[in-house]
DNA sequence: GTTGGACATGTCAATAGTGGAATGTCATCA
DNA sequence: TGATGACATTCCACTATTGACATGTCCAAC
């Protein structure tokens, strides 16, 4: 249920049309909440019809660039302060680890192994990505950075849980 | 469609019911993979009808104690080494944090916060639910270990990292 | 003996997510 | 002018997930 909210999120930053989000999708969200073409066009068709977007301008090639209206912004506040967050969200990595047991100790040592690999594959990118971005002094700068972090941090984190992981199965 | 591999990995470890299953998807898997009781018998059938298990006894009240098949070990098998592991997974959390430039800061802190309570909270459980569970020498007990370890360090790093973001917004 | 709770499965409707096809517009460059 | 590629939307079929409802059995305690 929380396409609604990443879209409200976006537009509530600035106006933009299903074409330009998805965009932003593919860059800053890839790896926070990803979606795809056909999903976003009908959530903004939704939304739409829920008052909570609205057309600012039509444009060419049948651009419709929506701006979010003040229900919208308030439903975007209500879910970000209010709604109790989920809890952790299903991991199809950890649920390997946990049937490792199926194959033989070296296999399963190569697939930790992996994970710390990915991991360390991962905090690399974020330092580049990271390097690259100008950050602003604005809010967005702000929290972009905090997931960022977040981001770093967890990398850092399945790195050594791996390593620690691997001498385990020894 | 990785409910099928939680599935068959639970009966490679030892047959079962669709209701024991629903036990362990309660208890174990909870905050790995949680699935529902209709997805749970759903997929049952759909491995039954799939030759990779097998009904291996029939019980009181119509229980069916399903075993895996050879052929649902090598999908298990093939599942665990061959696939590529995809990406992260989404999180709403982050989520969050990336859009609360659209709330005031004090309350962008109020729910920095409280991720970082809800780790320590999480911590809590996890190093009691460690205590609690009697750790044998065989396979499950330790991937089992790993996972909860994985838990344990993953709720550390939020907690610090939540710290640390509040301090950023202030 | 009856009642409540654990055992046990099945089905349904609705929403969310994936992946791809179809269609057309506009700008630029050779 | 013709081709290419970025821009831009719509629709469709399939699978996954959620949540609720329906149905019935067995056991133990009262």
């Amino acid at each position: 249920m929380s396409l609604r909210h990443a879209v409200l999120g976006m537009l509530a930053d600035e106006p933009g049309s299903g074409y330009d989000l998805l965009k932003r999708f593919e860059r800053a969200m890839a790896s926070v909440w990803p979606a795809t073409q056909s999903q976003l066009y009908g959530e903004l068709g939704k939304l739409e019809a829920a008052g909570m977007i609205r057309v600012l301008a039509e444009g060419p090639r049948g651009r419709k660039e929506y701006e979010i209206t003040e229900a919208g912004l308030e439903e975007l506040r209500h879910w970000l302060i209010e709604v109790e967050p989920g809890g952790p969200p299903r991991s199809a990595t950890l649920l390997r680890v946990y049937f490792l047991g199926s194959v033989a100790p070296d296999q399963a040592r190569g697939y930790l192994a992996s994970m710390g690999e990915s991991g360390r594959e991962r905090e690399r990118r974020l330092e580049e990505l990271e390097t690259t971005i100008d950050w602003g002094e604005d809010n967005q700068s702000l929290y972009g950075r905090l997931v960022l972090e977040w981001g770093k941090r967890f990398s850092v984190m399945q790195r050594e849980w791996a390593e620690w992981a691997v001498k385990q199965v020894e």
